[in-house]
DNA sequence: TATGACATGTAACTAGTTACATGATTCA
DNA sequence: TGAATCATGTAACTAGTTACATGTCATA
């Protein structure tokens, strides 16, 4: 039974890292901004995480400190053999089905309480979901986007975000009529 | 600063342990067969995770052996306690909002790779959609749904995934224009 | 009698979170 | 000189996955 091994995906903070490296060289610190900024909503990482995540991908050999500055900064930069895993990431390996959802979880337990209440749930998920919309709209009215390749894909997954949104608070309008 | 101790969310497949369990009472076994048919895209759980999950909750007094059976088969029904705790994380927990996804973290990065890849992968998870959506729309086919609470709870699960499924797919058909 | 379904568990691991701990530099 | 920011790290924990391990019962 020959196969060849194609493995899981999993580990995506390796390759945020690396993603991010590949576009800017920058410190554990640099980073967790540039995560608290952009990737707050897609792919969230703590500060000890990241520190973490750097040491491993130092040792091996995807990442290496680039410059030293005050205060013990380390900057890293990505190197070759990063560049590949990260290439080989986005390309070849299966990014797999939609992640768990808490909130959609609940909604299949909403049997175990009064119709009232379940409304009231569903119609929250709708409010928190047209807050967010708005809140992408204005964000994506403050940038100013330019052709380079970071504001055509983050304009992509700004997109995506809008859209998600947009569906839910839909879905949430329609829901809390088909119950009772 | 007084302030309520109204924690975090997490630690949901105990919630859906007993959101099964308020459902209809049942085995390890059972549970995972439940699990596997009704959550498998919503909230998977592996048969270790189960166990180790129904060990902690009878501890806890949220639920209870009811009835033994062959090959030592333990038939676990839900306390008081437990459907307590599900009503209060369902009504009065804050669900957050939406998970990581790693399709998307790959979107931020695709300016690492050539416009040709990056437009076959968004492309392919046009394509993945699309299969889901029409997965969805058979399967809601092949069940008969009734009015009781399971019926009315699983039906707007399932018009959630197809909603999410077509929003993603129209998403995927706009990028890939949009790359160069 | 052997296969497949039923049934429960443990061990070792990866990923991620929260809290703690330390210290250097800048600048008002 | 004191506060804010810069900067890195460790410890202890929870959640989740994979692989292993064991044994029972029905039935063909």
């Amino acid at each position: 039974m020959s196969r060849v091994e194609c493995h899981d995906d999993g580990m995506s903070l390796r390759h945020a890292v690396l993603g991010m490296l590949a576009d800017e060289p920058g410190s554990g610190y640099d980073l967790l901004k540039r995560f608290e900024r952009a990737m707050a909503n897609v792919w969230p990482a703590t500060q000890s995480q990241l520190y973490g995540e750097l040491g491993k991908l130092e040792a091996a050999g995807m990442i290496r400190v680039h410059a030293e500055g005050p205060r013990g900064r380390k900057e890293y930069e990505i190197t070759d053999a990063g560049l590949a895993e990260l290439r080989h990431w986005l390309v070849e390996v299966d990014p797999g089905g939609p992640p768990r959802s808490a909130g959609l979880l609940r909604v299949y337990f909403l049997g175990s309480v009064a119709a009232e209440q379940a409304r009231g749930y569903v119609a929250a998920m709708g409010e928190t979901a047209a807050e967010r919309e708005k809140r992408l709209a204005e964000l994506e009215g403050t940038i100013d986007w330019g052709d380079d390749n970071q504001s055509v894909y983050g304009r992509l997954v700004l997109e995506w975000g809008k859209r998600f949104s947009a569906m839910q608070r839909e879905w949430a309008e329609w829901a809390v009529e088909q119950i009772e």
